[in-house]
DNA sequence: TGCACAAATCTTGTATACCAGTGGCATGCA
DNA sequence: TGCATGCCACTGGTATACAAGATTTGTGCA
């Protein structure tokens, strides 16, 4: 049993950690299975993650990790930009507690970064800038950077991101270094070049002036696009077999 | 018969036109009844609408629309500034339609503000700042605006906003004369004072240091609070008679 | 062999039945 | 009269049954 929070909060860190690509399928009855309660729990959490942009609903056929278009990937990124740009300009300081926890916060990104637990890593260096928000007293745009983040985050799937982790960390570093000295001037500066780096590194610019670019793009095989990152693409995308099992863990594994 | 989406858009044009006052509570049985739809698509409208901060639900007792707290209030604005304000710091051009839009939209907020009709003036004021923001290319962001809008409608609700209609029309009116110019530092600057002015009309600073304050001020008897607004929050507030009729449209008739 | 059509199956959409918690009201006792 | 307690009505919480559309599969004909 659990409850249709649980269930929107798990399928949210999902994405974040790249275990659930744009695309994927949700079927009510197997995430019912899966976290062993009615599907009008399961579709409560679904209506939730599509009033916040994160699944959309395809009449009659399913449920689905949604698939930013082009447009829709320079909004999101553009929205990020705005606010955590504009977070920054208006501090006017940062507690000591908030500084603390944010470097508690890089401390793990750095293990993550060390380590090889490719989801832990992505939902980190994610989870920063939610983080980031909440400690600059603002938890509504925090909950906002949090949807926000996990559409950047699916489309980097998307798009093929070649962002180095530890790079992105280390700016992150860099960010909460500036914060702590008060230097607001700095610490924004920072975020906008962080950001930057981020889109930068998408695949988003072959598509200017090409129109048959994005097709090419979306019709590549998956295992190519998705090795890349060392994630088994085709457990994500390949659909239930034909007569499911009961045990729901075959598939959809990555909520567990 | 109506879909949920019909009736969550409904219930946030309502708070925007200030028919729907904070606190007010929306049963299920009774939405039911009004929109002619099962309890199901009512709750599945309430959900969504709970995602997006417009509602909260108290186990077992009902759905009411947000009293946002003081901090919560702070947020809100805050939230509001940055998101307005990046936006425009990060225009670079807009374009011949797009202004057109908008004094287009100005047309109808001056005819709204001569005219009689509260909820109307009350929604295209708010109005204007999502149509800004989609105006300026980033839908996304004038999605989680119209949230944020609505919050802060709800905010000067309960906080005996003592602003001027006109007043902010013809702030509306400044800055888009700005963007038209392409001085988008004037825009922005106008925007901060335009922020900075609906929040000065709010009571908000009454509680600084004195906690008393705002339980007193939410003790008031609400035909005080409403009344200078010229509303009638005795019809949003009054729970339905005992034994309530068929005829749903007796209450809740601010979303007909 | 290839294609068109039909049936079966799977999946979501909606309504409803039933359960459980909350609050109000009446009753009875001090 | 004032207060505590127990009952009842009301409201949301959850599961489930059934309807309807979409997709896939199977079959027969050219």
């Amino acid at each position: 049993m659990t409850s249709a929070t649980d269930i929107s909060t798990r399928i949210i860190e999902a994405v974040m950690a790249q275990k659930l690509a744009p695309g994927a399928r949700l079927g009510e009855q197997q995430l019912a299975m899966l976290f062993d309660c009615s599907r009008t729990i399961v579709r409560e959490a679904l209506t939730q993650l599509a009033a916040r942009g994160i699944v959309t609903v395809s009449s009659r056929r399913g449920w689905y990790v949604i698939e930013p278009s082009l447009s829709e990937a320079r909004e999101a990124f553009e929205a990020r930009r705005v606010i955590e740009m504009g977070l920054i300009r208006c501090t006017t300081s940062v507690s000591k507690a908030a500084i603390k926890q944010l470097k508690s916060h890089l401390a793990k990104e750095k293990a993550a970064v060390k380590g090889d637990d490719i989801g832990l890593r992505s939902f980190l260096l994610g989870d920063f800038h939610v983080c980031l928000a909440e400690c600059l007293g603002n938890s509504l745009l925090a909950d906002t950077l949090r949807d926000f983040t996990a559409r950047t985050t699916l489309i980097a799937m998307l798009y093929q991101s070649s962002h180095d982790a530890a790079h992105s960390c280390a700016e992150h570093v860099e960010i909460v270094a500036a914060l702590e000295q008060g230097d607001w001037a700095r610490a924004e500066q920072l975020m906008q070049t962080h950001i930057g780096h981020v889109q930068a590194a998408l695949q988003l610019e072959s598509a200017n002036g090409d129109p048959l670019a994005e097709l090419h793009h979306a019709l590549k095989p998956l295992s190519k696009v998705r090795t890349a990152n060392g994630i088994a693409a085709q457990e994500l995308h390949t659909s239930p077999s034909r007569k499911p099992s009961k045990d729901a863990s075959t598939y959809l594994g990555a909520l567990l």
